[in-house]
DNA sequence: TTCTTGACTTGGACTCTGTCCATCGTAGGA
DNA sequence: TCCTACGATGGACAGAGTCCAAGTCAAGAA
């Protein structure tokens, strides 16, 4: 995941100290950060940088297809950098903790023609709820 | 479905001419209205209810187990009042619309063991993305 | 190297969704 | 009919995110 930054000059992006402490800290040790995090991260690298351009480049990211939006309740979007391989996220109810897992099967499969109302479905999401190990 | 407010009366809920209000908004057609759009049909009624009661009184129908709370995206939650019946939803990318689906299959089932880290998995949410007849 | 320019960043105001709280009103039992 | 505890009100507040005008700077051109 080293060469994001790679990908994204080759793309014609623009690399300014900005987007580099955020995708530096997307980058990371891979968990799932809220745009708040990740502002608070990317400011130890770079104090001064304003929660607008961390909303900006987290956009951009997403609209690259670098970057997966997860939104498991009503509160803030997290961001996951684990965009390359497909997979589906476990949340803990309590906590909020989010694991990656890969179910098996194929979903979509299981949606009938009947059930689909004329629409043209391409994406399926599978979020999983319970109680992690510490919170059960 | 007509019964609502009698099952409420039943569970020992106090009924206010603001609740029924809300209660017979949920009970009409079945779409899936935010608070918002709740607040505004139930103000048709009852042109002085407040938004928090509004919030208050879906908040409390929740927690009855009367009716769903929904977010397909990081916006404003929906309320469905389909939570007798197991289902899913299909959400049209563009402009938001949601169909109650029936998938065949048991998606939890599909959640491996060693996929599940510790986690005591209750409740799968399966959304179907893709595009309404009208959008696509 | 310096210049130029349009893309990027900034921060503050603003919007939207939702919650909280002190006060007032009223449903329903005595 | 009266009481009172439960519910309603609305305004302040909070969290998440967007918008915008003005300032800054990356990177190609000369």
């Amino acid at each position: 995941m080293s060469d994001l930054l790679e990908r994204l000059r080759g793309r014609g992006w623009r690399m300014t100290s900005q987007r580099r402490a955020v995708a530096e800290v997307l980058d990371g040790e891979h968990v799932h950060l809220t745009a708040d995090e990740v502002h608070t991260r990317a400011a130890e690298r770079l104090p001064e940088i304003s929660r607008a351009t961390v909303y900006n480049t987290l956009g951009e990211l997403v609209s690259l297809g670098e970057v997966v939006e997860v939104s498991t309740d009503g509160r803030a979007k997290r961001y996951d950098p684990n965009a390359h391989r497909p997979h589906q996220h476990l949340v803990c109810s309590n906590c909020g903790t989010i694991r990656d897992v890969h179910p098996t099967g194929d979903p979509l499969a299981d949606l009938p023609a009947g059930e689909r109302f004329g629409f043209t479905v391409s994406e399926v999401v599978v979020t999983y709820r319970g109680l992690c190990p510490s919170c059960a």
